[in-house]
RNA sequence: GGGUCCGUGGUCUAGGGGUUAUGACGUCGCUCUUACAAAGCGAAGAUCGCAGGUUCAAUUCCUGCCGGACCCA
């Protein structure tokens, strides 16, 4: 018996960011990650989501990232060639707020140029920190060839994408209600607007019929009584029928337009709303929208751009939406209009990004078709497969709501420019050529840009031949929505444009891993590019995992106080430092959890083993410490212990094996044959418990206890035995815990676990599979040591002392010699 | 207000029409047995949210209710 060769007693984050270290900065690194796209093995590609850098990262997208590299880490396992990009998503509004808060300017106070680099100087410093944490955690991403989607490469393939689409009419411009962000001056989507509570005003305000009636009328939004166009009760309201076709007076003056409209029935209207009678303006809401629409009416532009009120409001003209409701309220009363005013809660649309109150705008914008396409976009989505299945439901219901097409410019800077020009006319537009970036805001057309006639987008020729006939061309100043380019990940990784050979063998992309909340944008716009681009699905597998919450279920966020932060769980143990985290509980008093010690191995432990994929999971580094750091002690321990005894030069063949090394063996390819199974299905949860059960349970408790007298003899049957488990747990459980197997693999067989690309297999040589009936023995054997155990508790005795009148029961007759030894028992 | 999902020992969690319901943490008891006390072994602890229904049989399927989360109007 030798030193143990693993030196040190026991797994620590300290030796952890050691093993980190050395892996990172080895040339090595490359080597093992790298995708190689001609390989002969199964292509996997997966649509890594590309983090926005904006801080700090939720601990709960870095627990769903670790699981991504789970998944990449297990396909390399089982010998596929995988590609896991690094992308970071650098375009959008985010990174305006950021740069505005820092300087205190707004952005349109600056110069477009100017401002894009202060943009992009500072989101370089938050993508910096941000591959650190990923590689903090273990993600074995390709960061050598890093994508930014702000890089002029990828912007190309979005402008590219644009044109195609457009060519095609799949996308279309028209003027149209928007939701529109008055405060940030742009457009957003359906998809971008949150509902929040806050306390209005309900006026009961008093409007008078022609023929001298009195109505009341109940609205928290008095300004908008310019834009109306309808007043309606519903039809079965029998206080009204006499109202209905009568004409209304507006009680406010209004500018260039008539001052009354007429009353009709609409079955929206809820009867048992204030007074039941709704004024119908363009547009408060989108119910308005829809009414407006449905009687073919001419809307009111009540708001302009900047979120003034226009010249049609009279004598609210020019005051912003907030002061111009006051004074409306004001004027009314003085007018003795006001019946009631009552302050209740109320839910308002805000925009997600900036917090304001959203309105609904006409506004000429550009659009990708999507109402249209929604039955062909099931129909592809069936043949996707989605990991949970359950989850599949959250991008029906999305795709059920869907009721307008995807408005995807926006008046914003730090995103990629829609890529267009206008002919002086504006009957013809200019579009660049493939695979070519170009800002139209500040640059011409370039070489081999394409002239179009812009309402039947038929080709007219080269630009630079029709120059001349294009007058002063103008270019556009619109963005793209940021989803317009994130939605366009799958292809770019798959290599849509660059990489056309690959392409035609790896899309569908392999997988689409991601979090629910973002169903409804990123995996419903990506599908949608594709289908519209490539009639194909977008992906073979996607992967819908649930919510990181706090230890009592509720969503993270800085106002419930309830945050944890990831680099406070990565870094918790390391330097002897401990964590310690003051969270808001769940009756609103403060408590304090505490770790000793976690780092991104139990991290990563802890969230496959916690919970299934898809449900939201809740994240106390307390319990993530008690539950899972024990796990990697007792691996750690069976690998030191392993360690001690000389590795046979052939772990390949086995020489004559005993009974209980054959059992443990069978036993073991059992656990394999789960394990390859689940990593092939991409099912993370059970391949980690089939790993942890094993290696915590029977393997140590069971057959390395039975076996440690022939281990110190020398008995070359359980030595391999003992190799051969211990090596091919580790390289099993490499995806989960990389850096800690990688460590002990090395250490142990001179071959790290993170390089195997074939997983293990239990040779037919040890005749595992005719002596299969052994492992019908387990639960008497392990039932066996359990009332041995309990005998000698109940006897007051120690687990090594002598102990008499037990015998072997016959089944277990081929172990009887290793039992006697392990419980030290005589007759 | 509508939709989706969820509700299993003190806590977290697996499972699923039918023998004693999985595992972990915690609790209690024992043990420093030549890998492991940052560990091991053992024990106690659940009428599987509530009420109906379907069934020979329901914790599992259905309906309603209650509670939670998320999404939408």
């Amino acid at each position: 018996m030798a030193e143990p060769k693993i030196s040190d007693k026991r797994w620590s984050v300290d030796l952890e960011k050691k093993i980190q270290a050395d892996h990172f900065s080895n040339d090595k690194y490359s080597d093992r990650y790298k995708f190689d796209p001609t390989s002969d093995r199964e292509i996997f590609i997966i649509d890594t989501p590309p983090p926005y850098p904006s801080g700090t990262w939720h601990i709960g997208a870095v627990a769903q990232y670790s699981m991504i590299d789970v998944i990449a880490r297990s396909q390399r396992l089982i010998g596929k060639e995988v590609r896991f990009p690094w992308g970071v998503d650098r375009n959008g509004i985010n990174i305006e707020f950021t740069v505005e808060k820092k300087t205190g300017r707004k952005m349109r106070t600056y110069d477009r140029a100017e401002f894009l680099d202060i943009c992009s100087d500072t989101i370089e410093s938050y993508t910096q920190a941000m591959r650190q944490t990923a590689k903090r955690v273990g993600l074995s991403c390709d960061y050598e060839n890093e994508y930014l989607t702000d890089s002029p490469e990828y912007r190309a393939i979005s402008q590219t994408i644009f044109v195609e689409l457009f060519k095609r009419g799949d996308i279309i411009e028209d003027l149209r209600p928007n939701i529109y962000d008055p405060v940030e001056g742009t457009t957003i989507a359906e998809a971008e607007v949150q509902r929040i509570q806050r306390m209005t005003n309900l006026c009961d305000v008093v409007w008078k019929t022609q023929d001298g009636e009195e109505i009341v009328i109940t609205t928290t939004r008095p300004e908008m009584i310019c834009a109306c166009g309808v007043v309606v009760v519903h039809p079965e309201d029998e206080r009204y029928m006499h109202l209905i076709g009568k004409t209304v007076d507006l009680p406010l003056t209004v500018s260039n337009r008539d001052s009354f409209v007429q009353i009709q029935t609409h079955p929206s209207v809820k009867m048992d709303f204030g007074s039941g009678i709704l004024m119908v303006c363009s547009y408060g809401d989108q119910n308005d929208v829809s009414i407006f629409r449905e009687l073919g009416m001419r809307p009111f532009p009540a708001i302009d751009l900047d979120g003034k009120m226009t010249s049609l409001s009279g004598p609210l003209s020019g005051l912003s939406v907030e002061d111009a409701r006051v004074e409306a309220t004001r004027l009314l009363q003085n007018e003795g209009r006001i019946k009631s005013i009552e302050e209740r809660e109320q839910e308002v649309p805000v925009s997600e990004r900036g917090g304001n109150p959203i309105e609904i705008i006409l506004l000429k914008e550009w659009y990708v078709k999507q109402t249209s396409v929604l039955d062909r976009l099931s129909e592809l989505t069936n043949q996707s497969r989605f990991i949970p299945e359950r989850n599949r439901q959250f991008l029906h219901d999305w795709m059920d709501g869907i009721s307008i097409d995807w408005p995807i410019s926006r008046r914003r800077w730090y995103h990629t420019e829609v890529p267009i020009w206008y002919s002086e006319d504006r009957s013809m537009v200019v579009v660049p050529p493939k695979g070519c970036y170009v800002q139209p805001w500040r640059e011409s057309p370039p070489t081999g840009s394409q002239v179009l006639e812009r309402d039947s987008k038929k080709i007219l020729g080269d630009f630079e031949s029709l120059r001349d006939q294009l007058g002063d061309i103008v270019g556009e100043e619109k963005v793209f929505d940021t989803w317009m380019d994130s939605s366009n990940s799958n292809l770019f990784v798959s290599g849509y444009l660059n990489e056309p050979e690959l392409f035609e063998k790896a899309f569908p992309t392999s997988i689409r891993p991601q979090g629910k909340e973002i169903v409804r944008t990123w995996l419903y716009y990506t599908i949608l590019k594709s289908a519209l681009l490539l009639d194909k699905p977008g992906f073979q597998n996607i992967w819908v995992d649930g919510l990181g919450m706090d230890p009592w279920g509720r969503k993270m966020s800085k106002s419930l106080g309830n945050g944890i932060d990831a680099d406070s769980v990565l870094e918790c143990g390391a330097g002897g430092r401990t964590g310690s985290w003051k969270i808001r509980g769940a009756d609103g008093k403060q408590v304090t959890l505490k770790a000793n010690k976690i780092g991104s191995e139990c991290f990563r432990l802890w969230k496959a083993c916690d919970a299934q994929v898809g449900d939201d999971f809740h994240i106390n580094p307390e319990e993530i410490e008690t539950k899972y750091y024990g796990v990697l002690t007792k691996i750690f321990n069976v690998a030191r212990f392993a360690s001690q005894f000389d590795t046979p030069d052939d772990l390949e063949n086995p020489p004559e094996l005993s009974p209980e090394d054959v059992w443990i063996l069978a036993e073991f390819d059992h656990t394999l044959t789960t394990v390859h199974m689940a990593w092939s299905d991409i099912d993370i949860y059970n391949a980690a418990q089939s790993i942890k059960s094993f290696s915590t349970g029977i393997f140590p408790s069971h057959w390395l206890e039975m076996s440690k007298s022939r281990l110190y003899g020398g008995d070359g049957s359980a030595t391999w035995t003992l190799h051969r488990v211990v090596r091919d747990i580790l390289s099993a459980f490499t995806p989960i815990c990389p850096f800690f197997t990688h460590y002990l693999s090395t250490t142990l067989y001179s071959q790290s676990s993170v390089d195997i690309r074939e997983f293990p297999k239990i040779p037919d040589s040890c005749g595992v599979s005719e002596f299969d009936g052994f492992r019908e023995l387990t639960a008497e054997l392990t039932e066996f040591n359990s009332n041995v155990w309990k005998a000698k508790k109940d006897l007051g005795i120690s687990l090594k002392s002598e102990i008499d009148g037990i015998s072997v029961p016959i089944n277990l007759a081929v172990f009887e010699q290793a039992l006697r030894e392990m419980h030290n028992l005589v007759q």
